[in-house]
RNA sequence: GCACCCAUAGUGAAAUGGAUAUCACUACAGUCUUCGGAACUGUCAUUGGGGGUUCGAAUCCCUCUGGGUGCACCA
């Protein structure tokens, strides 16, 4: 509808001598404005001479010559010069019956059409415990993977994990010097050890060099106890993280490590040192200052020979456009990566420029607790899993109380406690920080993900309902519409453009704000209209509306990362 | 010091350069509704300061103030 519109605009514009005009179509804040409404006779009535309303009065005297007009009741002229739009009964009427048609389809857009897209995300490290901004990264990067997969795109989901490295030694230190025996231990004690280990290398100088002793041995594997170590402590940690993205519903495709990344980056800096890299000090550095004013100078193998992370995301970016050249490489990291990535993307870039366009480095902002920032390295996490456990037992409270088996209380404790936590990340704009209020987070009123999963089975529960007596759609063409247009028919069919829109800037908080606002919509209708009702001709109307609320709800929060639950 | 990001009701957020800046929480006043009250209806209050561009600025530019992040061998 929407390009349809824009097109017909833009002949119009054409035949008052407008060539290639730019036409913006929007929403217009207010329902009472119309559906869709154009600024273009404000852009040129300037260029025309021409005072804007004029200018308007004359494209809506083209545009209602023109054919295909069918879905629009009336164009009006409004304001300082805006066309506004006012949509027919029967285009409603046709948006709702094509809702029902695409099911879990609905939503969905071409954008992407034949495209492979790869998303970097969550990138937590073995040995170090998955703090709330993990569960940050994950959320935001499963929703873009979504979105992206909407927009007709082959998506593969990868996770990069640092499994070498002096955090390793720290962890292992700990572990060595807690005094206790390790097998029967979990993730959350190695996670201590790391703190422990962390603070030691701070303020202790013995420790320090037993730390970096240690840490060689990891690289150079010769010492069986600590190998013993730290291939029990790589599988605990990395088994814990695989439970958490179970319960977040993640399924990686890749699992990229530093430890392989290293040698693959190390070959390459060596290839291109004197083209791209140089030696400085004894080490070997990319100047991006010299391609860029505003890029600085990193250190990608320090003046002991070893390769540094720069390095390994080098090798890790080369790496992935080897094994599945994607038209489109997205990163999410927080924010605090972005120069540093610039400046690694800037050297792939120059090694192989076919990659620069679709490279992509999604920041978010960061998630901080109300007492201040978190570290994990002096320990004073909020763990992703605590976290988690604590928002599903809020829900389980909630339902303590309704009849349902236990099984189900611990479904809906799960998929409501992980909504909460999604959809308090995913309605912010990515560039804003997230204070994290525990108490506000496990809110579930208004502005919550809990609450768009309650009015979607407030929807499924009529719709059972209706079922048990019988009303069902047999003939959507024998439907009796009534007359009067709702806002929720007037919100439902926004939904394909809100994904595209998504898309486009990847930010998903479009999606979530949407959401609320139908979910407020259906809850007005909800509350304002007694739905089924037998003796009402209208209620297998209003039954097709319901159901395509549902589906718009499902897909959407599909969408945020979120299941929709049939009870809860 | 230099660079990048951010600043919107009491609080947390939204707003493709557009119309009367939207939503939620809180507070207060109602609905007791049948189909799930985790709901609905109503009231209150806001674009950090100063310039500029534009028919039109929360949005773009300059500047000041306040906050965050990053700047050579950590990741």
């Amino acid at each position: 509808m929407k390009e349809k519109l824009e097109n017909l605009i833009k002949e119009s514009l054409k035949n008052l001598g407008i060539e290639d005009g730019a036409v913006i179509l929007e929403h217009p804040a207010d329902l009472k404005m119309g559906d869709y409404s154009t600024n273009v006779a404000m852009v040129y009535a300037k260029k025309l001479g021409m005072n804007p309303r004029d200018l308007a009065e004359k494209i809506k005297v083209e545009l209602s010559a023109r054919q295909g007009l069918a879905e629009i009741e009336k164009i009006e002229v409004a304001g300082a010069g805006f066309i506004n739009f006012y949509l027919s009964r029967e285009f409603f009427t046709t948006s709702v019956k094509d809702i029902l048609k695409q099911g879990e389809g609905w939503g969905k857009n071409e954008l992407l059409s034949g495209k492979k897209v790869m998303v970097e995300y969550t990138q937590p490290n073995p040995f170090k415990p998955f703090h709330i901004g993990h569960l940050m990264s994950n959320a935001i990067g499963e929703s873009i993977s979504r979105v992206v997969e909407y927009s007709g795109a082959h998506t593969v989901r990868a996770n990069y994990q640092g499994d070498v490295g002096p955090h390793v030694a720290k962890a292992i230190w700990g572990i060595i010097n807690s005094g206790e025996s390790y097998e029967d231990k979990r993730a959350l004690w190695i996670g201590e050890q790391y703190a422990k280990g962390s603070d030691a290398y701070d303020n202790n100088e013995d420790s320090k060099k037993e730390i970096d002793e240690i840490n060689k041995k990891v690289y150079d594997k010769t010492d069986d106890g600590i190998n013993k170590i730290y291939s029990w402590g790589r599988k605990v940690t990395l088994d814990a993280f695989e439970e958490i993205y179970k319960i977040l519903g993640t399924k990686f495709d890749y699992y990229f490590f530093e430890s392989e990344m290293a040698p693959i980056g190390e070959k390459i800096v060596h290839e291109n040192t004197g083209k791209v890299f140089e030696e400085s000090d004894g080490a070997i550095v990319f100047k991006a200052e010299k391609y860029d004013p505003k890029l600085h100078t990193r250190v990608f193998m320090n003046s002991k020979g070893l390769p540094t992370y720069e390095t390994k995301e080098i090798g890790l970016t080369i790496t992935k456009f080897e094994k599945e050249n994607p038209d489109i490489s997205i990163i999410t990291t927080a924010i605090e990566q972005g120069e540093y990535m610039k400046v690694v993307q800037k050297a792939v870039s120059l090694i192989h420029p076919d990659y620069e366009s679709r490279m992509k480095h999604i920041t978010h902002g960061m998630m901080r607790l109300a007492t201040g920032k978190m570290s994990s390295r002096k320990g004073n996490v909020v763990t992703g899993e605590s976290l988690l456990r604590d928002s599903m037992d809020v829900v389980r409270e909630k339902v303590a109380e309704r009849e349902l088996t236990e099984e189900e209380k611990n479904n809906i404790a799960e998929i409501v406690g992980v909504s909460a936590l999604k959809y308090s990340i995913l309605r912010s704009s990515l560039g804003s920080d997230i204070v994290y209020d525990f108490e506000k987070s496990i809110s579930f009123e208004g502005d919550s993900g809990p609450y768009l999963q309650y009015t979607a089975v407030r929807a499924s529960s009529i719709l059972k309902k209706a079922d048990e007596l019988e009303l069902r759609i047999t003939n959507y063409e024998l439907l009796i519409i009534p007359e009067e247009v709702t806002t929720l028919e007037k919100t439902l069919y926004q939904f394909g453009e809100v994904v595209a829109r998504s898309y486009s800037l990847l930010e998903p908080h479009h999606i979530a704000t949407y959401l609320t606002e139908l979910a407020s919509a259906f809850n007005t209708f909800y509350g304002n209209t007694i739905i089924v009702d037998k003796n009402d001709p209208h209620t297998l109307y209003r039954l097709a509306l319901v159901q395509a609320f549902h589906i718009t709800m499902k897909n959407g929060l599909y969408l945020l990362g979120i299941k929709t639950p049939e009870k809860m």
